[in-house]
DNA sequence: TTGAAATATTGATAACCCTCAATATTTACT
DNA sequence: AGTAAATATTGAGGGTTATCAATATTTCAA
């Protein structure tokens, strides 16, 4: 018999980037703008993803799959991949199925843009 | 006729300073941390706070009076007055009676602490 | 195709908070 | 004291969203 089609590990980016972020201390800002930032501020103003930001950065790998942070987060799983997807819409992180599973890594690079913002 | 006494510019500061915050990215943090470090981005997370600090970063005084806010922000009175409370209670602003009006200034500090937690 | 495991969606509930009108308080000048 | 202006508080209405149970979908192996 013929064994299935190997998945080929895909990285699926965004399909709408998320604008983000000119400074906000130099030059005035359209309210538009801040409006954009503000919803990524937003995004990171809830401790279950703060903590989910935090587990990843301290995996040796860099990566969780979400089946494991319904454990380590004490949360529901509906729950766990509605964070997921606002962090992943928000362009906070990256996931890439592999078989079964999905993994999730940070955008270093969004991160800091948005660092870049608060100077 | 003796002239009121002039009032001495006060800077008042935190009763209860927030804390924050140990970088996100390097060692676990935990929840309560976590909770700290939210409640300051959820302060961001709303377009008028963050008009408010591009604002005030605009300003050659680098300050503005509260009843200035009004009409630029377009918003009531009691709003502004919130959100500026708000912004204070988290350590980000500072205040300053000096008469009538009071002014508000960043707390670059803070900005730079929460900068460095995204790293 | 059937089953098991992982992930996503839906719908409902509850908490949070922005916003305003009304009102209270504070401040300084007369 | 009395008045006007600035700021703060209260209470209500309404929108957003975190959370879960239930259910649907996806994925791979047998």
């Amino acid at each position: 018999m013929a064994t299935r089609c190997m998945s080929i590990p895909l990285i699926m980016n965004l399909p709408n980037p998320i604008p983000c972020c000119p400074p906000l201390l130099s030059g005035r800002l359209e309210l538009d703008e801040l409006s954009d930032v503000a919803r990524i501020f937003r995004v990171l103003g809830e401790p279950a993803r703060l903590q989910l930001l935090n587990l990843i950065a301290a995996q040796p790998s860099q990566e969780v799959r979400a089946c494991e942070l319904v454990e380590t987060l004490g949360l529901s799983q509906p729950t766990v991949s509605h964070h997921l997807k606002v962090m992943y819409e928000a362009g906070l992180l990256t996931k890439e199925r592999r078989g079964t599973w999905i993994y999730y890594r940070l955008v270093a690079e969004r991160l800091a843009e948005l660092r870049s913002v608060l100077s």
